[in-house]
DNA sequence: GGCGGGAACGTGACCGTTACCGTTAACACG
DNA sequence: CGTGTTAACGGTAACGGTCACGTTCCCGCC
């Protein structure tokens, strides 16, 4: 089958850990043999084998990634980045999508635990940690990514979603609209956040912000297009319509756009929007689309390091990244 | 630590056999020990070391996937859909991300091999497998996706991309447009057999192809937007100008149309346009893009599949899957 | 010549699990 | 009562590495 250390050092006439050494770069030994056992590897395409490694050194050399919808560009991006981080360290990435689904996350977690992975990075669909990992036993190091649970001390990567909201609202109120709605979030920590950002917004700018002017959307497996373009429909049926429209994501605003445009408004003379994620295509929209943009490929460099360091340093303080987002400004609410 | 087997078996009295045994549901194990087995493993949050069973078993239980762009919602559709299939069978997915860069494929597919995955699944960014894996050593099965190499005998799950062209020239036919120029991608199989269809159809009838029709990119790692846009430039340098064109991908198509639109074309009354992927945003564009759908997730539990049962059964004769495509009319080209 | 010391390499145990085969005890049967 | 069969369990040796120590050998020094 595939080439071991022992057909290496039986081929040099040497021992199994001498060839191992080499391998490693280990000082005891000398420079005339690492040269030999290393051409030798050359030649017979050596790989280690990195489940014996793993098992030896307690350590797998394996960072777990639970997104909840590998779809959203968001987590797509991140993981491509983070890929590009660890790859140099000869990191590797064990995969799970949980499907914004609770009881595939935990078995994901399962799964991702039961590989020994060094550390764990996951943007959970859950509110709580609450009794759901089975990982306090455990001493692998996680971080959150994106979605913070709140009084939680634990690592945790993200956008600043506070600030998301208020620069959201505060371009929405520069573009001199006074009635402005919110497609929102989940309740977990980045919608939460980024509503509590555009309320504090409103507020500080004497605007009004009537009950129906939020649209919660409780299910967190519904945040596409539909979702959008629905809470839309409930938006455009209220007397005093909103001109100004913030929602938790691009995907929700681009649904919410065409729910717009279907009735009739013209944006952004009638309506202007804005969401978040700036995903790819949001300039090649029907209306090219505002939006606020996460730098999602720095957070997932941000994470791959954290996790590097974690690793080394199983017991650093728990650390907050919170990096600062930017108002993309385009057609659909440009004045 | 984590809960050892032998921690079980000292608990209960037993073997660390026997402990085995129950867990994997082997046979000659009574009712009665098997259930107080696994009810100790409850209590305790047993969870088998995947690094310790594979070394033993010779399976890793890991899938590897090489995926040259993971932004890419093709791709990242597929890895969704992978990542439900094989979690029903307690295999998880090593991912590794090539960015189109051969160079870093060879690197990815290094250390996806050095893991022990029981299969590989790969859509590579080279043209030929040349020399290239240091895979041919290797036992494990592999399955190229999307991107098959032509006279190589191996497993292949991925769209029809002859019948890509083919529907998509025959659309544009149908839809009345004469001048018809395609924005091709790179000579691997998709780009190549893509462009082989158009060029059937519009032999078929009768209709010109001039080799200014035809757009070639040849470097792999630009087949976004920037790519459809400069395309489109050279196309509407020429003299008769297209009147209808099939781009490679929908970010190429979204692109080529941004430059036609800007030059002042009506879609589709002047210019026609088709793409291929039917990415989710397709119909929220400024023009809603036509486009050639891939049933990606399909194609992700087609290939999941049969990873698993190559996994079974390593020496079954290699098989290709091609799932047929279709088309999706939109604004872009309805007459 | 005996001793200390360092460089280069090897011995054995172990990481957690499984495969292979052996052992034990109970029971049926002629 | 001896023999054979079967069910339930365990001992041993792997799997491919790594780690903590030994061991060997050579050199220099008093």
């Amino acid at each position: 089958m595939a080439v071991r250390l022992k057909d290496i050092a039986r081929d040099l006439g040497i021992s199994v850990i001498t060839a191992s050494k080499a391998l490693r770069g280990a000082k005891d030994i000398s420079e005339d043999t690492r040269q030999r056992v290393l051409k030798r590897m050359q030649e017979l395409n050596y790989r280690p084998n990195m489940m014996a490694r793993g098992l030896a050194k307690g350590r797998s050399f394996l960072v777990g990634l639970v997104v909840p919808d590998l779809l959203h560009p968001f987590f797509a991006e991140f993981a491509k980045s983070l890929n590009g981080v660890l790859r140099q360290q000869n990191y590797g990435i064990f995969l799970a999508s949980s499907e914004e689904d609770p009881e595939i996350e935990r078995q994901e977690i399962r799964q991702v635990l039961a590989r020994g992975v060094d550390a764990l990075l996951i943007a959970s669909c859950q509110q709580t940690l609450e009794g759901f990992y089975g990982m306090e036993d455990q001493r692998t190091p996680f971080i959150l990514v994106d979605r913070d649970f709140p009084h939680l001390r634990a690592n945790f990567v993200g956008t600043d979603d506070v600030m998301v909201g208020r620069l959201a609202a505060t371009h929405l109120v520069e573009a001199g609209r006074k009635r402005i709605a919110h497609i929102a979030g989940p309740e977990l920590s980045t919608g939460a956040d980024r509503l509590f950002g555009y309320r504090d917004v409103m507020r500080r700018n004497g605007l009004d912000v009537p009950e129906s002017y939020v649209i919660h959307n409780s299910k967190v497996e519904e945040l596409g297009e539909a979702a959008g373009y629905q809470g839309m429909q409930k938006l455009l049926a209220l007397d005093p319509r909103p001109d100004g429209v913030f929602c938790y994501n691009d995907l929700m605003a681009i649904g919410a756009m065409h729910a717009a445009l279907e009735a009739g408004l013209a944006i952004p003379q009638d309506i202007a929007f804005i969401g978040c994620g700036n995903v790819r295509y949001s300039e090649y929209l029907r209306i090219p689309l505002s939006s606020i943009d996460q730098s999602t490929a720095r957070l997932g460099e941000q994470a791959g390091m954290l996790a590097l360091e974690l690793i080394q340093n199983r017991d650093a303080a728990p650390s907050k990244k919170l990096l600062e987002p930017a108002v993309i400004v385009r057609a659909s609410s440009r004045v």
